[in-house]
RNA sequence: UCCUCGGUAGCUCAACUGGCAGAGCGCCCGGCUGUUAACCGGGUGGUUGCAGGUUCGAGUCCUGCCCGAGGAGCCA
């Protein structure tokens, strides 16, 4: 009985004989010599196979192994300069788990977007989209390590609310036992009242926006970290995003460096000069840019559009942070800056090569006063933020926070064209199936 | 919601000015001891998105609808 081995660690056996477990991922018959690609999961192997060398049922299988059949290989690791990544598998045996239908729908060339999504589940399985589910898994494992090691206590926010933080517009509505009830799109606020009992905190789940978006940067269903600081200003949450974003991309680099380059194509060396500090730009100094820029036409107190956002990043290496934008185009809770009350304390974080806007936060309206006369401004209904008002009476102190968001931070850093492919089941407008 | 492009075999795509519905891949059969999306030979595969219209004749032209992709606005 050999041992079974995972795919990644079959170079640390060489010349030993070793179980694979997994699925046919191709096949090339030469006559009395196969070649079967195998994936586990892990990822891919060659196993070679002579006729001579296995017994005559363990052949006879092979010969009719569909794409995607389950099996169980035995044989001996041995690197050869001829096989892809460098070792593969002398078989000398062959165990057919389960002999996949003849007509599995994705084959290993070219295929349309939509087929693709419509066939999600089994799409997963080509190894590109399994390296991209791998980092993101490494993605949230190191923001989760870098807050849990720098003070930030995990607090969970809740994903059914009874009211809208940001207006009703691009909420998903649902039936409460008969009430109205609307899917998270932050807990941002719920935040707010935790830093009040753990100082420093963050949220990491899932949140939904209805907004009407086909663009390669939104799903309708997207994940989000929310730190969010008490005794805070501005220049904290810009220094905390550029720490946790660095090591977020030094831990990718770190543990997959090799799958960025071979699966994604992707030019590292982009990604190892963002390191801290990241450029500041203030809104006022972004519009100068772009006006030099082309954009000679932009009007101050607009939101930047993606081919701002573009203009912008290209003029940096690392990512690059705008603050202070026009009051107007921000939300209610933006704490003013003083002297200037046409911008607000607010901040984003555009990421290079035009991948936009990760993060946007900022630090948030401390008195009483200032959230409900912008409430008002808004048009907000006053008694549903009345728990939120609360934490403006009892011991308000100066606080920041920021989001960040997992899939357009997962496209950006595998180099991908679009968000859709960073999640296992993306749910987008008009696509809810698988 | 708006703008642009598209929908032909399981997949990726051809089909000139309206004139016999095609190829590669897949799949099935046969061959080959070093394939890398192998190669060679044979076979299989169609309500041309749907409904109507024009025409001797429509994949092709016209009208409506459905579906998909890209972008805009809005956002992370």
């Amino acid at each position: 009985m050999s041992t079974w081995v995972p795919v990644a660690d079959v170079a640390r056996h060489e010349g030993h004989e070793i179980t694979i477990k997994g699925w046919l991922y191709h096949r090339t018959d030469k006559g009395k010599l196969k070649f079967l690609m195998i994936r586990d999961g892990t990822g891919l192997i060659q196993g070679v196979m002579f006729k001579k060398a296995v017994p005559q049922a363990a052949w006879e299988a092979a010969d009719r192994l569909t794409q995607e059949s389950a099996i169980v290989v035995r044989g001996r690791v041995r690197a050869d300069a001829r096989a892809p990544g460098g070792y593969e598998i002398e078989v000398t045996d062959l165990e057919v788990v389960h002999r996949a239908e003849p007509d599995y729908p994705i084959q290993p060339k070219e295929h349309g977007v939509g087929f693709l999504l419509h066939h999600r589940h089994l799409w997963i399985r080509s190894p590109r989209q399994a390296t991209i589910l791998r980092v993101r898994a490494t993605v949230k494992r190191a923001i989760c390590d870098w807050l849990d090691t720098h003070g930030f206590v995990n607090v969970d926010t809740p994903i059914l609310t009874p009211a809208a933080v940001e207006g009703t517009t691009t909420l998903f509505e649902v039936d409460y036992f008969g009430e109205p009830a609307y899917l998270t799109q932050s807990g941002q606020l719920y935040n707010e009242a935790n830093i009040f009992a753990l100082g420093k905190v963050y949220c990491f789940g899932p949140t939904f926006r209805a907004e009407k978006s086909k663009t390669r940067r939104h799903l309708t269903e997207f994940w989000m970290v929310e730190p969010e600081m008490a005794y805070a200003t501005l220049e904290d949450v810009m220094e905390v995003t550029e720490q946790l974003v660095a090591h977020v991309v030094h831990e990718v680099l770190t543990r997959h460096r090799h799958e960025l380059q071979a699966r994604l194509n992707r030019d590292v060396s982009r990604l190892e000069k963002v390191t801290p500090p990241f450029p500041r730009l203030s809104y006022d100094e972004a519009v100068e840019l772009l006006r030099r820029k082309g954009f000679e036409e932009f009007p101050w107190g607009e939101d930047f559009g993606a081919p701002h956002e573009t203009a912008i990043s290209e003029e940096f290496e690392k990512p690059v942070f705008v603050y202070h934008y026009p009051t107007q185009c921000k939300a209610f809770y933006m704490e003013e800056v003083p002297g200037r009350p046409d911008v607000c304390r607010s901040v984003d974080l555009l990421a290079p090569e035009g991948y936009g806007e990760i993060v946007g936060g900022g630090q948030r309206a401390a008195s009483l006063e200032l959230l409900a006369r912008r409430l008002q401004e808004h048009g907000l209904p006053r008694d549903a933020y009345e728990w939120y008002l609360d934490l403006r009476r009892y011991g308000s102190v100066p606080h920041a926070g920021f989001g960040l968001g997992l899939e357009r931070t997962i496209a950006w850093i595998c180099g991908l064209d679009h968000v859709r492919e960073t999640i296992a089941f993306p749910r987008m407008l008009e696509r809810m199936y698988p």
